[in-house]
DNA sequence: TTGAAAGCGCTAACAG
DNA sequence: CTGTTAGCGCTTTCAA
């Protein structure tokens, strides 16, 4: 490795004139400068980032903590987080906490301990109290998707509780009072509430025999969830997905038992992934902000980063109702 | 921040016992590690990575490229490394190539500037002597799925050509001899061959009216792909696509020109991802060892980063058809 | 405009 | 068993 006591060496200064003169610094004669970038130059000199961390200045990484890489929706966030980043020089250095938060924990005592410039935790699974007690205070953090609110820390956040109401308030418009709600244990606590607020908005008793809720996800979890809703003795009319792959796999089961969507049930999802468009009924579904929260969580971290006192923000996304044709009116028996 | 100092100077010692302690030596007394190792508890000290580093300790950290991350093959490559090195002290940096070689050696300096002590790159747009040049002789390098042999580094691929050939096997014993090709620009190269292997070796003529390759990618690429195939004048019987999000696409396409799967015309995919069951029509295609990749890259780096002289390895990995609905014997006219 | 020197936090001989 | 010393590669005062 070329170091800046190398190319001192060759050219007869000192190391400190060196770096100066690679840091653009004013205080070096142009022609020392110059001889010193062209032998840099030539010699393929390359900073070291732990030297420069260590000597004070920053690392120019941010770390990032997500429940899970295989999932469209994550993985959207990071790409476009990095997409963000590697303008600004910035680059990433990734944890999936799996929805645990020892796992969680581990990825920021790891983060500080590089000494990363930001952080942005999705989905984080620690309170908000116990979080402040092991970020420490000088490091820049975003938190998107959290569950509950956190007085600390900037926040970006869809409207969840608005995205499911206007779902199911939709459903109700078709003329549908038996509304299904099929979700996971880990993502489902805010969505829930949305169900049930728009079910008492609209005078429809809330019912858990409507409710499915267990661990199993993707595909494969709605699909179960769904064929065990249908076996019930009191059967939807209309179910509402919390996200879209699981929707996906619940219209599988409806198909399964010889029901026809949306004629003889109506089914919505949440998310709008990519691939919707090309299923053989396309779902309506209440649509994330597409491309807007990996973004916006490095404006507000980089405004973080770059002014020490910056104000928290917290923001809120609002999500869209995307009609196709999974969904519609109430048939009658 | 708590710093050895911190611990050595309330405790009256030096800082290299306080290091030699904690790090678990055997040259320290027993009473005075315990009483360091208490205080180094109660006062939460975390040791420097940075400083670690540059004092000449590894630093824990691997560099992963991959061309993109909202991609469920790459995303899951990426979560299983993750799953992985987790388990062996080491945390992931990882920046995402968009298949562009600048980005790509961007990258590696990058890592390089951080002293990761291994790289994984998936589907290097980088030359194997070019690759070699930039790339500090000292970093273990394991390349995954890269489209040209390299003498240079290990490397671990995924039979290409062989899938493909067999999927069009296949096709062929059910009788079909119009087999279209539906593929993107990048990644397109070694599956093409397969697929002109396989015909070659049925004594079936190459024609370029049947292959359609452009830009175009995801669901929306395969669509209109295959729209574009259904309209030339000489019309396939089947048609294989390079991965199976555009067979989605490309079944799609097909239905809209009313044509039914497969009676009409059969379409087969390669990967197996998972949505593929719930699909109305279950695609047949090519699997990809699932989660194999990761683990392997992961297996085969730890090797060269633990024994510095451990031989290259060049792993190759076997796809399997797997037959479900979208494909059937030809259609006699 | 440049050099000398201290220091970031830690490790690793080398003495003792 | 423990302290002293040097050094990893770089930045940053402070002098000159």
């Amino acid at each position: 490795m070329v170091t800046l006591k190398d190319i001192a060496e060759r050219l007869g200064v000192d190391i400190s004139t060196v770096s100066r003169a690679i840091n653009d610094s004013e205080r070096v004669k142009p022609q020392t400068k110059a001889l010193i970038k062209a032998l840099a130059e030539e010699l393929d000199y390359k900073p070291d980032d732990l030297a420069q961390g260590l000597a004070g200045k920053r690392t120019n990484t941010i770390g990032i903590i997500v429940p899970e890489i295989i999932n469209a929706y994550y993985a959207e966030i990071i790409a476009e987080i990095e997409e963000r980043v590697i303008h600004e020089g910035y680059s990433i250095i990734l944890g999936q906490s799996n929805f645990d938060s020892r796992r969680e924990s581990y990825y920021i005592n790891l983060f500080s301990r590089k000494r990363i410039n930001g952080m942005v935790i999705v989905t984080s699974a620690i309170p908000a109290e116990s979080l402040k007690k092991i970020i420490p205070d000088n490091i820049p953090v975003v938190l998107v998707e959290t569950a509950q609110d956190n007085p600390y820390y900037s926040t970006i956040n869809i409207d969840n509780e608005n995205g499911v109401k206007e779902a199911i308030e939709y459903l109700v418009k078709l003329g549908h009072r038996k509304i299904g709600f099929i979700g996971d244990t880990i993502t489902t606590a805010v969505r829930l509430a949305g169900y049930k607020a728009a079910l008492a908005q609209n005078s429809i008793e809330y019912s858990d025999s409507l409710v499915c809720i267990d661990n199993a996800r993707f595909e494969k979890g709605g699909y179960d969830k769904m064929l065990n809703l249908l076996n019930r003795k009191e059967k939807p009319t209309a179910v509402f997905c919390v996200n879209d792959t699981m929707a996906i796999g619940a219209v599988k089961a409806a198909k399964v038992k010889g029901l026809k969507i949306p004629d003889d049930i109506s089914v919505i999802g949440f998310d709008d992934i990519n691939i919707i468009p090309y299923l053989e009924v396309p779902l309506t579904t209440v649509r994330q902000p597409k491309g807007e929260v990996g973004n916006i969580s490095v404006s507000v971290l980089m405004k973080m980063i770059k002014n020490k006192n910056s104000f928290m923000q917290n923001i809120v996304l609002k999500p869209e109702l995307v009609v196709r044709e999974s969904t519609a009116v109430v048939k009658q028996n």
